[in-house]
DNA sequence: CGACTAGTTGAGGCCAGTCAATGTTGGTGG
DNA sequence: CCACCAACATTGACTGGCCTCAACTAGTCG
């Protein structure tokens, strides 16, 4: 069963009064010294992704001082459940992280799937808690930036607040684009534009393109695309058969971007 | 047609050097003095929703000055298009308004729908580009909040930057409950959960939340639940048919809402 | 008054869901 | 290392909910 992680101090914490409380959340609070953080934004891979792109070295030293821990999650680990008070947003330094809501009747329903170099947990400013969980999808790293810090933050440090604004607005637009699929795409097109996405968000990080494995089961996949399980199989059987791509279980290998790319429009 | 709405000044705009060119899209840029727009925050019956909640008296009236200029726009105009530049949100006065994406195909979605007391125009943020269209269903008027001002002010008045920040946060918890609906929601559920979503919305602002005029067509409320408007149509038919509502063309009077509640869940 | 848009209602078809059986994979402990 | 088990995935047969197509009505505006 997935169990909420208990972040892993990278050093242990000492005991003396440099020892700081970082967060309120009992449960979740790690209690450790800021200092003994090791990796810092100035030597993460994730930084041109991250929320301190464009801020001068010194801004760095600023944005870096305020990471309060890193937290290890494991697969099926949970960062955050829904209704859980908010804090801090995540910025994922590896591994992928899936996003669920919870109907009131227990359904639940994947609406974002997240990897390497994305910040999640924006769902949980306006009331202070979180509306989504976040569960980790495999071995998986975040940073946690404390809500209260960025904003203070932002406020002396214009790019700042430039890249807080953007990352806000860009899971706005990425919510967009999710309600057009859903709201009026066929199966085949759903799963072709869902492939075609991916394959984009590895090329921006520097992966290949046409070549990934999937992090997610074909429930997982098919909840987030408004499907069933069995539907997404058979989706996959045909793009296969039709030579559009090659899949061997969670394995894909994009064959003919070019039909799939038609598929979808 | 729906036309580009030319904002109409409240005052003649006067032709000396403080009308001021509020922004650089030739065809909608109205020429008008900011001194000359006569409402102010301070008067308007929407502050309470508005994004200066919360604000000092002094605070108030920096806000007022960066509010650039009122449009009017009748109904089917446009406030914006998809790709056209972004330098404002909006607050909507009164009326109401619809924003739409389109497909690479022209296939287009209803993705919001947006009453008085909203803001709107969020998704410009990251990329300087509008996503969405925003089309007025009806006589509305709305106020221009140019975002560099609104940035600008935030920096010096954490409370506005909170306001911020919280409605760039409903707007993205509005979207993953959408995401949900559209995602996991049978068509009965999605048309209760939207009726009952308006209530609550109508309810907010001092109207009846029993009893409300649609401002969309059948084909709009189902491009927004990712139905076909016969679906629509044939669900208010047994909705009304089964006592749940009263529904006479777009007047919707809710009978009973435990029921409906039911259905949703 | 005619043309047009919006809405209703019916008949029939199809896409995706449901139910069910079987195959495959990966992790765990003997 | 292999056997076992549980979770994941595939495939088939059938069903049903929503879409499509179509005819008709009601209301609106020039």
């Amino acid at each position: 069963m997935a169990h909420v992680a208990t972040p892993v101090p990278l050093v242990p914490a000492p005991a003396d009064a440099s020892a700081l409380r970082v967060t309120d959340a009992a449960s979740l609070a790690p209690v450790i010294s800021i200092r003994d953080v090791k990796k810092r934004c100035q030597t993460c891979g994730m930084r041109e992704l991250c929320l301190p792109i464009a801020l001068t070295g010194d801004e760095m030293k600023q944005f870096d001082a305020l990471v309060a821990h890193r937290t290890k999650l494991k697969k099926a680990d949970t960062l955050y459940r829904a209704g859980e008070s908010f804090h801090a947003l995540y910025a994922i330094q590896f591994g992928s992280l899936k996003t669920v809501v919870l109907a009131e009747d227990g359904r639940e329903q994947v609406i974002g799937y997240h990897m390497l170099g994305e910040i999640i947990g924006f769902d949980g400013i306006d009331n202070d808690r979180h509306h989504a969980a976040a569960i980790a999808l495999e071995d998986t790293e975040v940073c946690a930036l404390p809500f209260v810090s960025i904003a203070q933050l932002a406020r002396i440090m214009p790019a700042l607040q430039q890249n807080l604004h953007h990352m806000l607005s860009t899971e706005h637009s990425r919510a967009q684009s999710v309600m057009l699929m859903l709201g009026s795409m066929h199966a085949a097109e759903r799963l072709a534009t869902f492939l075609l996405n991916l394959a984009d968000r590895y090329r921006q990080r520097g992966y290949s393109s046409t070549e990934y494995v999937l992090r997610m089961t074909r429930e997982e996949i098919g909840s987030y695309l408004g499907l069933k399980l069995e539907t997404v199989s058979r989706l996959f059987a045909r793009f296969h058969q039709e030579g559009l791509i090659h899949v061997q279980g969670r394995s894909v290998k994009l064959l003919d971007t070019a039909a799939l790319k038609k598929i979808t429009a």
